[in-house]
DNA sequence: CGTTGGATCTTCT
DNA sequence: GAAGATCCAACGC
């Protein structure tokens, strides 16, 4: 570490493998391949001094041109949806039941309403806050503590205080660690909790690692392999 | 271990 | 006024 190869590999080494996702990867198209693509990215807050992330693991993709799952169905404009009519690369934090912050990020170019939620992380960085902030402190890290999307706001810190907040910043955002992730290892289902959306409930647009022991205990529907 | 219902409040009708 | 992109404790077995 002390002679100058050592320095030279760690900074080529943080730049390769910690690079911290742009706008334009955000502002790709097809919001279901940004679902996927974002499976085995690192989500990270740092939030009152303190760090914490992990591998995510688990994905819905929203669409809201024509997708009645999505707040944004049909181009549907309201205060609480008009961030995503906006670029790429943001946060959507919306309370749900009341009580949960579901955390978003606003995919798409201006325009497309497209959103992909993420429902659960691998927990990796700042795991003692994390379990801090989940009631959880000092006991085992299990999945619970970040499977499932109100679980991984409250284990990261994240409110509806953090919506509209850019994920080029210091406080939320998602790195390329190299993780490659092979197609045959991604499963897809239909997404939870949207039974209203009528023949949208279908569609198989929750991707999740396949075998992963921190994804959420709902099985879905499962349509098929990838 | 599977099922059930309560919590809790913003958003939109 | 109703429903909701959820979670968890309390049951019953």
């Amino acid at each position: 570490m002390k002679n100058w190869y050592g320095w030279v590999n760690m900074i080529n080494s943080n730049m390769e493998t910690h690079a911290k996702l742009s706008a334009d990867f955000y502002q790709h198209p097809e919001v279901t391949w940004l679902s996927r693509a974002l499976l085995g990215k690192y989500l990270f807050t740092f939030k009152e001094g303190v760090l914490s992330g992990g591998m995510i693991v688990e994905t819905e993709a929203y669409c809201g041109a024509t997708d009645r799952a999505c707040h944004a169905h049909l181009n549907k404009r309201t205060e609480r949806t008009q961030v995503m009519f906006g670029p790429g690369g943001v946060a959507y934090v919306y309370l749900c039941y009341g009580i949960h912050a579901l955390f978003n990020i606003v995919t798409n170019q201006p325009g497309c309403a497209d959103a992909v939620l993420v429902r659960a992380i691998e927990p990796t960085y700042g795991i003692e806050a994390m379990q801090y902030r989940r009631n959880m402190a000092g006991g085992k890290v299990i999945p619970a503590l970040t499977s499932g999307p109100g679980r991984l706001s409250a284990a990261l810190g994240i409110s509806t205080a953090d919506y509209g907040s850019s994920l080029i910043s210091q406080t939320i955002w998602i790195e390329d660690r190299g993780v490659e992730i092979p197609e045959d290892n991604i499963v897809a289902t239909t997404r939870i909790g949207v039974e209203y959306a009528g023949p949208d409930a279908l569609l198989p647009w929750r991707f999740l690692l396949k075998d992963n022991k921190w994804v959420s205990k709902y099985p879905g529907r499962r349509i098929k392999d990838l």
